[in-house]
DNA sequence: ATCCTCCCCTAC
DNA sequence: TAAGGTAGGGGAGGAT
């Protein structure tokens, strides 16, 4: 019904919307989820009272060039009790600051569902020169709008003051750090437990309501995969309340400067790092000198950041009897001592094992019945997501005490921007990397790597290089040689298939790829993917460091313990992934505009699955369709899914499903709120 | 040429 | 028993 309102009664949509957008609850959960995750307590303690409350309520977010400056406009707004946004925030931004923009956007703004308010930036500084908020209406950019409009925001602004008032005290004290907030996990073990003698029949997705939470709940792909998408989120938030000062990089310069001594001291307390005789080196005169010429030029330092056998290395904290064994976490136990060799091996994934197990032979994503063959004396040990988050949690921290130049890559790996850092404490990279990782260890008890270079790709080979439990600067100098003797299978984006590919080339070593003419490359591997292959073998890597990550897509898959009876028990299982999905659309604050369907059939003869509840040897189908409006509506998703796309298809194959997957995507990564323009933004 | 759709590949 | 998810980049090939 809204879709058709939408041509005939734009402005009633618009309106909807625009309740929608300031709807107070909304704006004040999310604010007060980033109040609580924000704890940098040191910086707390010296956040300064803002001189006024004249913004409260109000959330900005600056397009393009302005005079003030975005950085200046940030700054009057913290300092009169508003918010600023690096980015359009779907639902919580509410106003928009440009002095001008580009016609693209101008266009696209006009043809927006949704517009925020357009504002000039006068709006901020006649109002904090007034001492109260005037009417922004008196600063749109272009005003187009209808008298009906203003009216209404003008409403919603007075709600949201009110309540803002009302509901301040409550979240000015709720600052303290508090890993647990918001990470919503269902503890199932006792459920799980009670499993053991049930059959298979009752596990899988047919017959267990319960089924996508349990398995959501034990997955660790599915939690790797969140938990990187959480700690993007979080770098963004962290950005966007900063006030620009960096507690633990103050700290630094402070205890550098107090006495050069000091230093020493900092580097004591290094454990067992391999490369001490590095640092040491570092400390004679003559060096010194050197490092003021490193910090004073212009290069930047990229430093990849990675701690080691992450889900090992957490586990051991509760474990510390089981430091310096064959480790690995898994799911199943797996060492049953009176069981012979005969019984069917485990096939149960190493999710990370410990280099003493690697040394032996295991990987990770390796069957764990494999692995004892290969280490009959490994230990396995439990998941803790939980204890991952914390350390994740702080780890994130730590550094976000230096920098916000930081790309989070995942849950225990990013890339920092460390230039700023090295020049004003004119350390050298391999003293800095020793001051972070020694305090990570402290604080966590797990041991990181760091590696450094010039961009991503070289920084990240250094980490290659320095692990486990060690840094490494990989020097211009030195870039060439340290690849050419690289498997090309170390390159960041070379998996199996274009190893493989490379080998029926000949081409084993980054060397060997060296000598291939871009041309072949991108011949064999497509226009960039050879042109990637041919600049990474050389070192060259001109990608930024992606500071401020958006959302493209999401989506939910469940490709495990699926075993349909008949088309019924799968369309309520698609019904349900249809929910999951509209749930995270929601908790994602955002809508999708395309829905693509997957589904796997089993393959013609492909036997039952060795693994239990696997899915086996399978065939793969996709169909998307773009809606006419976005969405977050489960039955939407669901309509299309099961009456079009999945009915057909079983028709078509008319075998037993194996496995389903529903992924709603919106494809270019609108937040809810004003989809066209965030488009256009991304052109520019 | 430039898109859209259906994949495949990779990374964590 | 076991928990084979998820987001993003990009290529092939057809439609426009």
């Amino acid at each position: 019904m809204a879709l058709r309102n939408k041509k005939k009664s734009a402005w009633a949509d618009q309106r909807k919307e625009l309740l929608y957008a300031m709807d107070w609850s909304d704006y004040m959960t999310a604010k007060k989820a980033k109040l609580e995750e924000q704890f940098q307590e040191a910086a707390q303690s010296e956040f300064a009272e803002p001189t006024s409350n004249i913004f409260n309520g109000i959330a900005i977010f600056v397009n393009g060039y302005t005079n003030p400056t975005a950085d200046e406009l940030k700054r009057l707004m913290m300092d009169h009790g508003g918010i600023y946004h690096h980015y359009l925030r779907s639902k919580t931004t509410t106003h928009m600051i440009a002095s001008n923009l580009p016609y693209t956007k101008i266009v696209s703004y006009r043809k927006a569902q949704n517009p925020l308010p357009l504002c000039k930036p006068e709006w901020i500084t006649d109002s904090i020169k007034a001492g109260k908020l005037l009417d922004y209406r008196k600063y749109l950019l272009y005003s187009q709008c209808t008298e009906s409009q203003p009216s209404l925001f003008q409403m919603a602004k007075q709600t949201k003051g009110q309540d803002h008032i009302t509901n301040n005290p409550e979240s000015s004290t709720s600052t303290s750090y508090n890993t647990k907030t918001n990470l919503k996990v269902t503890n199932i073990h006792n459920k799980m437990s009670d499993n053991v003698e049930k059959s298979s029949e009752e596990v899988n997705s047919t017959k267990n309501p319960e089924f996508i939470t349990e398995f959501y709940n034990n997955s660790r792909l599915h939690h790797i995969a969140t938990m990187g998408a959480m700690f993007k989120d979080y770098i963004n938030e962290l950005r966007d309340a900063s006030d620009g000062k960096f507690p633990g990089l103050e700290a630094l310069k402070k205890q550098l400067s107090c006495n050069k001594n000091d230093k020493v001291i900092l580097y004591n307390t290094l454990n067992n790092s391999d490369s001490e005789e590095d640092l040491f080196d570092d400390y004679s005169e003559p060096k010194i000198k050197s490092k003021v010429s490193f910090s004073s030029s212009t290069i930047t330092t990229i430093m990849h950041i990675d701690m080691d056998c992450f889900f090992v290395s957490v586990g051991l904290r509760k474990h510390p009897e089981l430091k310096g064994f064959p480790i690995a976490v898994a799911h199943a136990k797996g060492n049953k001592q009176g069981s012979s060799n005969d019984e069917i091996e485990s096939m149960s994934e190493v999710a990370s094992c410990s280099y003493e197990a690697r040394k032996a032979g295991v990987k990770n994503g390796m069957f764990l019945g494999k692995a004892l063959k290969l280490c009959p004396n490994l230990k396995t040990i439990r998941y803790d997501f939980e204890a991952y988050k914390e350390v994740s949690q702080i780890l994130y921290n730590t550094i976000a005490s230096y920098t916000l130049d930081i790309e989070a890559v995942s849950c225990d790996e990013m890339y920092v921007d460390c230039s700023k850092i090295l020049q004003e404490t004119s350390l050298t990279p391999m003293e800095f990397a020793t001051v972070i990782r020694n305090q990570i260890k402290e604080k966590t008890g797990c041991t990181v790597s760091t590696g450094f270079g010039e961009n991503k790709l070289q920084a990240r080979i250094a980490t290659k290089k320095a692990k486990p439990n060690g840094q490494y600067f990989l020097h211009g100098n030195e870039v060439r040689s340290v690849i050419q003797n690289l498997s090309v299978k170390d390159l960041p984006g070379v998996g199996y298939s274009i190893s493989d590919k490379l080998s029926q080339l000949n081409v084993k070593t980054c060397g060997d790829l060296e000598v291939i003419p871009v041309h072949v490359l991108q011949k064999e591997f497509g226009k960039k993917t050879g042109q990637q292959l041919y600049n990474m073998c050389r070192g060259i890597d001109n990608s930024k460091l992606n500071l401020e990550h958006v959302r493209k897509s999401v989506s939910a898959e469940v490709n495990y313990g699926i075993r349909f009876k008949d088309t019924n028990s799968a369309h309520t299982f698609l019904k349900k992934l249809s929910e999951e999905v509209s749930d995270r659309l929601k908790k994602n604050n955002c809508k999708g505009k395309c829905v693509t369907l997957k589904v796997m059939f089993k393959s013609k003869e492909a036997p039952e699955p060795r693994k239990f509840m696997g899915h086996g040897i399978c065939d793969t189908f996709n169909k998307s369709k773009n809606l006419i409006a976005h969405t977050d509506d489960s039955v939407i998703i669901a309509r299309y899914i099961s009456k079009s796309t999945f009915c057909q298809w079983h028709k078509a194959y008319k075998k037993m499903v194996k496995h389903i997957q529903v992924r709603m995507l919106s494809e270019y990564g609108y937040p809810l709120m004003v989809p066209t323009y965030i488009d256009c933004m991304k052109c520019t």
